[in-house]
DNA sequence: TTGAAAGCGCTAACAT
DNA sequence: ATGTTAGCGCTTTCAA
């Protein structure tokens, strides 16, 4: 077995509570003391155990995350800036990806809910609020990343999604396309936000609204994308006059499209410009470097964790606090039809 | 506070014990007692307290995995394998990124330690036995991911790296080149043994061995390699008469040494030819679709998985194991000078 | 088939 | 400054 108190305690002749106390920087020790029972816990190598330790607290020092994909760039980064910002505080990071299946997130939430995690954050891959009944009546605080649920005072912590499209939309336009067209995600919230503001835009000009024409990427279980942007576009590209200009849900499916668009030998971005969402890794070294909003996953975290941390210590339930990002559009080539001042200047490459 | 089974047990007037034995399936209780317990939980929502089980058990039924980056595409697909396996048992997952500092890697593992995880998975940043010490003192299993370390007798589910520098430095010569350099990694085992298959290809000819060429990425902290793999380029570049092929350690430095080339106004492949490693995503939407070497990282996560379970429940600790993936080239347009019967047929996005 | 007693390793409240 | 007592929620052992 581990090194227990016990042990240490018996040793150096002192109770099991002054061991503990010393762990704990406890102000009531003695110098000497605290030194001798520190000595011994480092030439042991001693280890507290959590169990124990969290049985009696209630706390885990533990936060809990469920993401739908952690291979899903923006997933890991939100996966990573949160275990950063949390182990310098003792926390550790239970991670699980649900693979986009509701039925999954749901058992995960449950095993997380009763391995007593302190804070839950959830990347949802539901999309009705009473999927989040169970959650209500646990006592557990959670945030909702990215993704939220209508009529749920929750703690959120995402995009603006309405902006997403908006940004996204208007450089289109700017950039002289007249019939864009959009690729919308399923039915959630960060694809309702960006068709949203993907019909603002269109409606904003002077004269009567530009066109909308909106095809879905469907449900499919494929995370990537590329082959439901790949359908979507042959059937955009089918219409007559087909559009000039394809606004993409993430950039799995933009890059689909890209190649849907290749494919029928038409020119990116003469013929139609292409913007997508997600900023992806490496979306300049791409064939045709991706326009793309960027989303600022590495702050989503970083807000994530500060959060959670503050509901983990906090004994009190403080009311439901939402945080939106604000989005950039990252413009390269596949839109880029005349300069704009819009173009960022280093064209950043996360 | 959450149900207890005190309450459960109070309220059907049984005893507590009797409610531990139907949540465990305990064989000595009768059809009617099951059924009553079974349903009030449901009723109540029930959830078994974790830490008081672990405290008795000793078993945490979670089990801990640090990487170096969780960013990057290879250990997320290892983290996301590994979550989906072992959640169907009932385990967690704890990662921790450690960012490719030992120092944190060392405190995580602690943490996790600590905490009492079944088993460690650990893709080390660290190259020392000595690191190692700390665990081997501990009673925790633990297994090494895609790095190991020499003269450590442990579990180790890898790629076999020699293989790795061998396919990819004979591809590279039936493709017609003859001054192949070697762009390496930091002193860890995988880049030792790419660098020693790409020394064994050049060898193997019937004539003289190929001249090599080699420099190195340096240990920058910048994980994407993109810069590093520009700079060894741009050295290479230099050399006269400059090489007509580059293998790279892996694709990030790949890419950087692609823009290197393009901005050199050399051409790629006929000028020189590019292999990198990891097989990254979407390498085929590249501007340079990327030849790579594919490691089968959800491979080592299902295999790492399901030694992690065989682990955590033997209560003898079984002789370390040691598991290498054969890796397959994926043949792209950045190395392919002639068709070959190599090139792969359906060359595989993933 | 059921339950009483003991205790996992630790912390919190209260002595001393 | 240190120790005593009690108990967190559960499982294990053994008795009824």
């Amino acid at each position: 077995m581990a090194v227990r108190m016990k042990d240490i305690a018996k040793e150096l002749d002192l109770s099991v509570v002054t061991v503990s106390k010393v762990l704990r920087n406890h102000p009531d020790i003695s110098e000497e003391t605290r030194k001798r029972v520190l000595k011994r816990m480092k030439e042991l190598d001693y280890q507290p155990n959590f169990a124990a330790r969290s049985l009696i607290t209630g706390h885990s020092w533990s936060i809990g995350l469920v993401v739908p994909d952690l291979l899903h760039p923006f997933f890991a980064q939100i996966a990573k800036a949160i275990s950063a910002e949390i182990r310098t505080r003792g926390y550790c990071l239970l991670i699980s990806s649900s693979d986009e299946d509701p039925q999954v997130e749901e058992q995960e939430i449950r095993q997380l809910v009763a391995r007593r995690v302190d804070v839950l954050l959830i990347a949802s891959a539901r999309s009705s609020s009473a999927d989040f009944k169970s959650l209500e009546g646990q006592e557990v605080p959670y945030i909702l990343l990215d993704r939220h649920v209508d009529g749920l005072k929750t703690n959120f912590i995402g995009v603006n999604d309405v902006e997403v499209g908006l940004i996204a939309t208007r450089h289109l336009i700017e950039q002289g396309c007249r019939r864009i067209a959009h690729i919308r995600g399923p039915e959630v919230s960060t694809a309702r936000g960006r068709l949203e503001g993907y019909r603002q835009a269109l409606a904003e000009g002077k004269g009567r609204p530009l066109p909308e024409q909106v095809v879905s990427l469907g449900s499919s279980g494929d995370h990537r994308g590329e082959k439901g942007g790949y359908a979507a576009a042959m059937e955009l590209l089918h219409s007559n006059p087909h559009p000039d200009a394809i606004f993409c849900f993430n950039d799995p499916s933009a890059l689909g499209v890209v190649r849907a668009i290749e494919e029928a030998g038409l020119r990116i971005p003469a013929d139609i410009a292409v913007v997508g969402c997600g900023n992806l890794p490496y979306g300049d070294m791409l064939r045709v470097p991706l326009t793309s909003v960027d989303q600022g996953s590495e702050n989503i975290g970083r807000l994530a964790a500060t959060l959670a941390l503050r509901l983990a210590v906090s004994k009190s339930r403080p009311a439901p606090k939402s945080h939106l990002i604000t989005p950039k559009i990252v413009v390269r080539a596949s839109s880029l039809r005349k300069n704009t001042k819009n173009l960022s200047k280093n064209s950043p490459m996360k």
